[in-house]
DNA sequence: GTCGGGTATGTCAACGTTGTCCTATCGTTT
DNA sequence: AAACGATAGGACAACGTTGACATACCCGAC
């Protein structure tokens, strides 16, 4: 900037009006400094900037891995809010893993991301967030809440949803239904398993924890669960599957088994191709991109002095019919 | 950090020995500082340490869209590669325009990653790239090259992964086969393009440009597109999609056409639920996450003073075979 | 004629850190 | 006893920017 400042023979705090348009500058100046910008290339050093004014347009996305769909639709929402108030996203997949998550938080903090978007990983200690808030970074929680953190949340309606998917499947004449969902301490996995006992008890059909399977899909070691489920004497005539990955799982191993008839099949968030398979896959839809914009929003409205009370936004979810939940159970009159 | 200081009665010089470990600090004295450090919540200013030492240990990712599974996967191989080494990701999706894309790249380089990792949206002025090239950004490129540039590259082998894709169609007896790649901007298109091209003229089978669609695949707006050309009097036996988006397009308005029999399907780049489709689709697979680290542990290491001659990577493809590839056409001994 | 307010520009300190250079105290060697 | 190297810590400037404040001019109003 000094050098600008030397060529167009001005003063270094003119060479700032022009570059910032605050101020007085006449016309003519404002033309000579344009001119030796230009010509010397010089851009502004953001860190200068940033260390005087404390903040740098700059938030954090952390989530549990954006080669996951829902994350990376989510992921681009956010990016696509934050690109358009000229903010920039950081972004980091925790893995799952708390420490990898907190090591994550830390250096976005201290690299001064004047705001957070968290899909906590399980086992997140809420002290450590609560410090972290109280040290002035806004936060909001996106897909899973922190328990005892007074922040903005945005999730979708997981029991709810998962208990309208079952009822579905009870409606089409199930009674027996496996339900698989991710790890037991995974918050989403244990609302989703809420919500479909809530429909079992409410159409007053008998719960079987033989066929719940609480499990991280990661893995192809998950066949011989998945094979213990379908092969009980009194099998499953019908498959909710808790997320995505589930349902991928589920479905490559009832394809590679060959299994007929098929199975009634439910899962919980869509995802591509599902309406190509045959029968197309019914599922509970989420909406990641509105998630991400909903946080995306929530937060920056917060960064810029926002201090309305903390918003707790639950998304609905949506079922398309597509015709794998609709296949008919055994009581079904259909 | 000051306070820290005072707090253990040091100077501010031996704090920031005891935070960075370097120099000579006696055991007691650094008891005493990390206890203050602990007890105040003391984290470092990066802002300060950035503008003092000129490095920020944050590399930068633009690419097309993080929604798409190819470059989600990247991403997330990138992310691990800078973790494992403490840098940080800034990333950002270009949407294929060059505006944008220019806009991400400058503020990025205004603050100060110290390398880029860039997948060139179509249009990008390489002028503006070498600009900042010779400003001392590193880049490496990743998918597509940017002629004229002297940086890293690491790109797929699409010219010969699509000649061995269409070679396959063709080994299968097929000699009318469709080609939607693209728009004709994007390097990977045109290249797939020529691949298949190379196909038939080795094959000695003649080329119909009535085949070959070229066109982004985004909107639902293709119908038209792909309908004139299954209706054509002499229609394809098979289809070459030239790329995922495209598979996903041309699966979705097959099914919805319900054609039969169906004509036989390959795909450029591999898509979940590839395999659980039936018949599975056969592909030829790239592999993005050994694409993202890669171009990761290249940069990193340009970014560390590696300054050895520009390298051109080429990650070779894999033939996988489904089931829609091997279906047979009309002149086939198969 | 002088006062006030708008316009245009400059000076200086400060943001929080770290590199350079300096001083002081050791214990050990010459 | 002087000289030395190793250890321990401090003072100060500098990184590039911007906010606070000061200065100087011009024009119209009293």
């Amino acid at each position: 900037m000094s050098d600008v400042a030397a060529a167009s023979g001005v003063s270094l705090k003119t060479v700032s009006r022009v570059v910032n348009g605050v101020g007085y500058v006449s016309a003519e100046t404002l033309e000579t400094v344009q001119a030796a910008i230009e010509q010397l290339g010089f851009r502004r050093n953001e860190f200068a900037r940033q260390l005087r004014q404390g903040t740098t347009a700059t938030i954090g996305l952390v989530l549990e891995d954006v080669a996951d769909p829902f994350y990376s639709v989510l992921t681009r929402a956010v990016e696509d809010v934050a690109l358009s108030q000229d903010y920039l996203l950081l972004s980091a997949s925790s893995a799952e893993d708390a420490a990898r998550s907190r090591r994550i938080i830390e250096s976005f903090s201290s690299r001064g991301a004047d705001g957070l978007i968290i899909a906590p990983a399980r086992g997140t200690d809420p002290a450590f967030l609560q410090a972290e808030l109280d040290a002035g970074c806004s936060m909001v929680f996106v897909d899973r809440p922190v328990p005892g953190i007074r922040a903005d949340t945005v999730l979708a309606e997981n029991r709810g949803g998962a208990a309208r998917g079952a009822a579905h499947l009870i409606a089409h004449g199930h009674r027996r239904i496996a339900f698989f969902g991710d790890a037991a301490s995974v918050y989403t996995a244990t609302e989703r398993l809420a919500g479909y006992r809530d429909a079992l008890s409410a159409a007053g059909v008998e719960s079987d924890d033989e066929l719940v399977v609480m499990a991280v899909p990661h893995d192809e070691a998950n066949g011989a669960v998945i094979d213990a489920v379908l092969d009980l004497d009194d099998p499953p005539t019908a498959i909710f599957a808790g997320n995505n990955r589930w349902s991928v799982l589920l479905l490559r191993h009832l394809k590679a088994r060959g299994i007929r008839p098929l199975p009634a099949f439910l899962g919980f968030d869509d995802f591509e191709l599902g309406d190509v398979l045959d029968p197309g896959i019914t599922v509970i839809a989420q909406n990641p991109a509105a998630m991400g914009q909903l946080a995306a929003e929530l937060l920056l409205r917060r960064v810029s002095g926002d201090d309305r009370p903390t918003q707790h936004i639950q998304l609905e979810t949506r079922l398309i019919e597509r015709g794998s939940g609709e296949i008919a159970g055994p009581f079904s009159a259909c």
